[in-house]
DNA sequence: CTTGTTTTGTACCTGTGATTCAAAAACATT
DNA sequence: AATGTTTTTGAATCACAGGTACAAAACAAG
């Protein structure tokens, strides 16, 4: 069945997220990608076919790994507002702990990319729909918990989360020592 | 005195401005320029130096219109409240009004461009502090008034409003009927 | 009307982005 | 060992990105 593969293609789609995720679609070269997984021009075409299709499966990989971090995140023991600052707190020391300070993928492709690229858009509305969803089951299980006003719209307060995620996000591209992030999730979590 | 000009460098920034808003600075050639301007590419390296240096220019230009433009909403009479809300609902109009959905040009450079451009970067971060200012400018006017929580920390409150944006402006690039954008507003106004 | 200065249009150039190809190499099957 | 299939290597391709060079053109000053 022909010479077999001499890199591990799920190892490579990994060495590519990371580029990408540094780089930026548009500004990620071939020879970027090639250099970082430590394979040849050929076998990169030959098992991918193509950058934007790297990219895209590299995009999943960051959609599906992220997801269901925070889901995890939020599926912790304890109260629903514990759970809530914990995932945005995890949020932040995630952003300032990356010396590269590349923030959320999604968001930069959102960013970079939407809405003229339909399919990498799809994605990360997935990835956004996935988080919202997250957010709002924590809301409705504090509602039902008493922590959290029940007359709230807890859909809407889902989504108001995610934005506040995704503002954080990109405000950790900016900000130097945290502080900006330390109180947007005060103001957040006191505002709930 | 020499040739005189045969375009106005104002209006070649701000077509610029639309052109690098809409693609993005790495997706931006020198060729879609000069297309938009309509001028050669002589004139328009000889104006302005380099793509980065023109897109600074743009970007600039970009930061001053927008944070007058908020600065001018969130000034009007009113009730600090009402301000704020109609301050996110013209956000709102303006995002899903634009065709081309381009979001915030600031937002973008920053998911793009930062933290590895620090001169973007340090505009990004100048129109991010205007912004903030204006909501506490304005939070702190209806702690005065009663309207809000004077227990609150103001400066916290603003960097939570303007994560608040960001997020919603990222937001408006995916989401499709603004449903989601009008959830956030009323979810935001309503923690507050 | 000459001179000096600046702009303009076009041609040009170098490098590289994204991709392809040919041929050799590494397997499985028979 | 011969054959068929798939991967690898590395060169080759082709367009275009980003920018430069230069001569002609358009002005002001004298």
């Amino acid at each position: 069945m022909g010479r077999p593969k001499q890199f591990d293609p799920d190892v490579a789609v990994e060495r590519a997220m990371g580029v990408f995720w540094r780089k930026g679609y548009a500004a990620t070269t071939p020879q970027d990608l090639v250099d970082e997984i430590g394979i040849g021009k050929g076998s990169l075409y030959n098992a991918f076919g193509s950058k934007h299709a790297l990219f895209e499966l590299a995009l999943a990989r960051y959609r599906d790994s992220q997801a269901a971090w925070l889901e995890a995140l939020l599926d912790h023991p304890g109260s629903a507002r514990d759970r809530l600052r914990g995932a945005l707190e995890a949020l932040v020391a995630l952003d300032l702990g990356d010396p590269d300070r590349r923030g959320c993928m999604a968001v930069n492709t959102a960013a970079e990319s939407a809405p003229s690229d339909t399919g990498t858009a799809d994605t990360v509305r997935m990835m956004f729909a996935r988080t919202e969803s997250a957010f709002r089951a924590t809301v409705e299980a504090g509602q039902r918990a008493g922590e959290i006003d029940g007359g709230r719209d807890a859909a809407a307060v889902a989504a108001w989360l995610l934005a506040t995620v995704i503002g954080m996000r990109v405000l950790a591209k900016t900000d130097r020592d945290g502080t900006q992030l330390r109180r947007v999730v005060d103001a957040a979590m006191g505002a709930l």
